[in-house]
DNA sequence: ATCGTGGCATGCAACGTTGCAAACTAGGTC
DNA sequence: GACCTAGTTTGCAACGTTGCATGCCACGAT
């Protein structure tokens, strides 16, 4: 193991010196800090991790705690999440709760307080009280919706205005009977909740009525829920033209349901779904969605801990991160 | 932040002697381990994990490097491994190379290696000759078979016998023609190249030959291509009535070709996939499958680890996990 | 010649923990 | 009573880094 000791006596300098070079202290002589660099490489030098963090009070890892990692939406942004904290210098462990209370509950408490700085959570089950009450120190960030808002930082998309957007494009392809499908009664799903509204909202500006039997609710936002909803709204015999889909999976489930039903995407039915995941730009048609910047959700998070970090105790915060309708072959 | 020296106080006893509790070291009193537990406990004392990897010369982190975290092989591996080595005082890094070349040799080479203790590696891309050829003191222990064996540790599994179980309880099943779906002849995949021999010996034993026409190829091991290459095997009309798919993915793609071309799992068509995912015990019908031990792997390759980092440098190991046939509704 | 200033380099101490070895105690043996 | 042993407790130093404060130098202004 190479030390700052040793690159210091390799290059003539004190150790304090090779740290200002290692951290790119300003006030370092060019001439310097082309030795110190010409040590540090010829050596082979890399900082030691624990002794930094010791010194510094801070491990340079945050915990990503998400539902389910193998769920595209979630895959796409912890990856992102991981690219974007190594390049600020952080490492990112990703936690899968599976949506257990008991589980996002210990992860949350003590556990792994010794181990992160901070923490991105994205809940299923914990309820706003709950996080509320949390005692500790270990900053949080809390992505997606939470119903009363809860007083911890949190990241979100404006669902709202985003379902509304996608189901305007429908009425401005000439579309006359818009189902919603993914709304969720029963889970006290804040997320699923506000892109009803923007549906409604949508359908209201356009003069419509909303009709409970064109909002077909899911158990989960799974494809093959996707699939089962969509093929009882078929069943009736009277169907729309166009479906807006909660999620990308429900709106692949629901695609292959039109299409085992015989009929086509998009003449007979337009689809739009919600995520932007990858299997939405190769399927059969192509899925119009709405694309939230999962970069930017990302870097909001990382931006609200790095401030917590540095000791901004302002009251919490809720950041929004833009989105975009991305439209493809299905409508 | 509550330190050892604070519990020492609290205690009336020496920092050391609170080291000695909370590492369990034998030589502490019970009425000593007693009080000083209690005043762990009342104030909520936790030990500071930069200091004690300082001191120790360990980070405490492990590096799980896999091709795909999003496929539910490697999600339910590394789920299993992540609790395992939590169990053994571990933290697992996952990391994802979506089977980039470049990408994994960046997190062999350098980069992380400051940062984790031991190496868990799925290689994809990586030939034998590079992985050999590795100068890095961070122990690695390979995940799957490898051609060429190179000189570093790694787990397997017997997929030559595996795969010929497989075939053989088709057989003993009644089954007269086999077709064997997944082999790989572009790629070097090793893996897929002993489940191949496995199929063959089984035949083999059975006195058929082989036929190249009953071998269809895939180019991932994804769902979608089992899809495709079951509905080639069965467009040719010249069907077998049974088929080993070299991954549960396959099987299942396959399944939905079987059903989508008017024909019954396992009634006209007997299928029979490997390791033993998750959906396939929910499909219909459910699949019979070859179950890796998950949890064995996971624990091999984290006792190969410990050995390493325990001094052992002896020769490197091969070691092998059992494997067990399920036999569920689709055979 | 003296002073002030800005640029640059450094020494010291400390972060919280554990390895090492020594010190102490009590109980038994010679 | 001296000695030994096993059990129990402890002090010291060190892991590699960075914050702080200070020292040094050259140069231009006084």
């Amino acid at each position: 193991m190479v030390r700052l000791r040793d690159v210091a006596a390799h290059a003539g300098v004190s150790i304090r010196t090779v740290s200002n070079v290692v951290n790119d202290f300003q006030y370092v002589a060019p001439s310097t800090r082309a030795r110190v660099q010409a040590s540090i490489d010829a050596l082979g030098y890399r900082p030691n991790v624990a002794a930094r963090n010791l010194r510094r009070g801070r491990t340079g890892l945050l915990a990503l705690v998400v539902p389910e990692i193998d769920s595209p939406y979630f895959s796409d942004l912890a990856a992102r999440t991981v690219r974007i904290a190594e390049d600020d210098g952080w490492t990112v462990l990703i936690d899968q709760t599976d949506g257990d209370a008991g589980r996002e509950r210990r992860l949350l408490h003590g556990e792994r307080s010794q181990l992160v700085d901070g923490v991105i959570f994205s809940p299923w089950s914990m309820s706003a009280e709950e996080l509320a009450s949390r005692q500790d120190a270990t900053p949080i960030v809390l992505l997606g919706e939470h119903a009363g808002a809860p007083p911890v930082d949190h990241v979100v998309i404006d669902n709202v205005g985003a379902a509304q957007e996608a189901v305007e494009h429908l009425l401005a392809g000439g579309r006359a009977d818009i189902a919603a499908l993914g709304v969720q009664p029963a889970l006290g799903n804040e997320t699923a909740h506000q892109r009803q509204l923007g549906y409604r909202r949508a359908l209201s500006v356009a003069g419509q009525a909303w009709r409970a039997d064109r909002e077909a609710p899911v158990t989960s936002l799974h494809r093959a829920e996707g699939h089962r909803a969509m093929s009882e709204l078929l069943a009736t015999g009277d169907r729309p033209d166009a479906v807006f889909c909660f999620s990308d999976q429900l709106a692949l489930g629901a695609l292959r349901a039109v299409v085992d039903a015989g009929l086509r995407v998009p003449e007979d039915i337009a689809l739009v779904g919600f995520d932007d995941i990858e299997d939405g730009r190769y399927s059969i048609p192509t899925l119009t969605t709405i694309a939230p910047d999962k970069d930017r959700i990302a870097e909001l998070a990382l931006q609200v801990l790095r401030d917590r970090l540095a000791g901004d105790d302002s009251p919490a915060r809720v950041l929004t991160a833009p989105h975009r309708l991305v439209i493809r072959g299905s409508s």
